[in-house]
DNA sequence: TATGAATGAGCCTTCATTCAT
DNA sequence: AATGAATGAAGGCTCATTCAT
């Protein structure tokens, strides 16, 4: 009478876990949905249960990872007061979570390009710069309380915010390409020492 | 030697224009050789006389993309004499470049997908980080001889040159999705305030 | 015997009933399995308590629609004593029947498609012929009755009942097309006086 | 320098020739595409150098199929003057040309099924009742020429053209059960007998 | 040398059927 | 008995690559 109950939204959290691994060791431009299967340990059908298409995989493999990495800077958010260690912070805690999900950090970069408006068709990630502008707010804000603090300089803290968000982009496009070490615990001071010292007050 | 091969030489490169072109508008994850075909005005087949694979468009696509920006930059080298000058050069240039190859600037991010090392299979571009070095040696040099003038501090001079390419890539996703705008002239010494301060002399 | 027996075919016969709604709406080429289930308000797997296979599905709908079809004949058989008016009411009830089942309609040319014979495989239908030679017998025997009672010339009956069973067979396709409209009443006389002068006796 | 020549519209129709086979030997319902390449002599991928999808294939091989068999019935138009043996000749020519290719005539009940209109979806030939109203006017005008010529008495010639294509129709379909024989060369006269004689003026 | 017709390997997706509950 | 989650066989279609012209 009753049947099978299978816990929906678990089992396609479990199903992109394995997409995500599996973008990871292949690409998202190489990835084929039997890889996917085969990570997940289920058929090759059962991915269609819980997604429409080989797309809504990818742009539900992109929430996961938004959420997971939001949950650990907010997670990691009130822990320092002075506001140039929030900032250290933030790198701090994107390192470590990139280091704990290691495939997510290869995949940042298929989602990047996957994210890009492009003439001809829609983005796979349609919600990236959204999502970017998500961060930014998120930057700016510490910033604004630092100048209020009187910590920091005046300056325009939506650039600043958008600066550091680029550089924390594009070390991470390093540690992929295995340029640096994000475990390297001396990184973040030598990167607040080159970014923040500008808007410092003396 | 001959003017047959020139002929090669500046078809070949004909063609590669031509892809970048079409890499731009439909990315390198969705792109068909046809497209390439019809942008650079010849048959399917003629690709094939000049390169002997998809991949090698690509690949060959990117060399040409690391050698108009190299020249660019080489270009633009000795203008000027003041360090701190010269690196906002280097983000004044990378700008230049980009604004004027829109192309470039969305297919950067494909190239940097295609870069990655992967558990599976080599990756599409392998030269990558090879080239990324490149970059770091020529910022580390200027560095290096910012701090022999005594314009700069004495510092870790291939780390600060990782952390200011980080920020001219996070720059240009920025700028592709349209989160900045290039042709922002008061951009580059918003970055240099940022960036820059702490590494000076007082 | 026993009740549940009786449930069991009651159960089938709805599965079926949905089933031929689901034929009518889709056709038998492009229906599936769930698009019964639902219209039956069951579950996908219920269908199988009762059907080994969907084309066993097919072939019990094409059952009950013969038996239908069949009920509705002999219902009205007896009415008429004229042997002309016997076989227009053979029209009539037709009509009735079709117009009565509109779903039937739609599908019997479906079901038509299903009983051609193939050089590869077999049928669906297979028994169509059979039921085909059923008709024929009837009408042949009305005429057969009508040349006894001298009402009709001695003619080939055998070929007379398989042309009056064409006419009935390409007047329903032509209703599902839409080129005629079967509720109108003029039509059956209009078939019997095209049809049947011909072999009236003067 | 000069590619391969193909005639285009050749090679259509010699696929489309080869389908018609093949929805012959296996149904329309169940053919495949590799089937018609198969039967082509060709490679898969080629057949959709010439068709955009399955259904253009039968599409396609639904209008060849209409012009050849049009073509069979202008070609023996002129040939009787008594409008009587006319309606014989159509039903002659009819059955000369499904005689002539019998792979048309099991098909012709699966381009039947695949034109009936449908609540869900559009039917894979929607031009059914187009077509059939072209029998109907080419039949109708033989009807009126006999009214004209007084051969015929007045009466309904829209009605019993249909009834005349329902009866072919009909007929076909018992052909290709195999009830009838279309190569019975009394057969037409006896459909003549049954159907015309109520037109007839005495 | 240039071409585009031909090809088939390969992959996404569907869906009839199974079976644990 | 009833269910629907799971499955994988199967097939439509794409497209990189080949090669005859």
């Amino acid at each position: 009478m009753s049947p099978k109950v299978v816990d929906k939204q678990k089992k396609r959290d479990k199903i992109l876990r394995a997409a995500l691994k599996v973008f990871s060791d292949r690409g998202i431009a190489d990835f084929k949905m039997i890889d996917i299967a085969k990570a997940a340990g289920i058929g090759k059908g059962t991915i269609y249960e819980y997604f429409s298409s080989k797309e809504d995989v990818i742009t539900g493999c992109f929430e996961i990872f938004m959420h997971d990495f939001g949950d650990i800077l907010a997670s990691g958010l009130g822990e320092k007061s002075n506001p140039k260690e929030k900032i250290i912070n933030f790198f701090k805690l994107s390192f470590k979570y990139f280091s704990q999900h290691q495939e997510a950090m290869s995949v940042l970069f298929d989602f990047w390009a996957a994210g890009i408006p492009r003439k001809h068709g829609t983005p796979l990630i349609p919600s990236m710069k959204k999502e970017y502008f998500e961060f930014q707010k998120y930057l700016a804000a510490i910033l604004e309380d630092g100048i209020k603090e009187n910590y920091f300089k005046q300056h325009d803290t939506q650039t600043t915010a958008l600066i550091i968000l680029a550089t924390l982009d594009g070390l991470m496009f390093q540690a992929v390409l295995g340029v640096i070490d994000i475990e390297d615990k001396s990184l973040p001071d030598k990167i607040s020492n080159t970014l923040l010292e500008g808007i410092l007050n003396e």
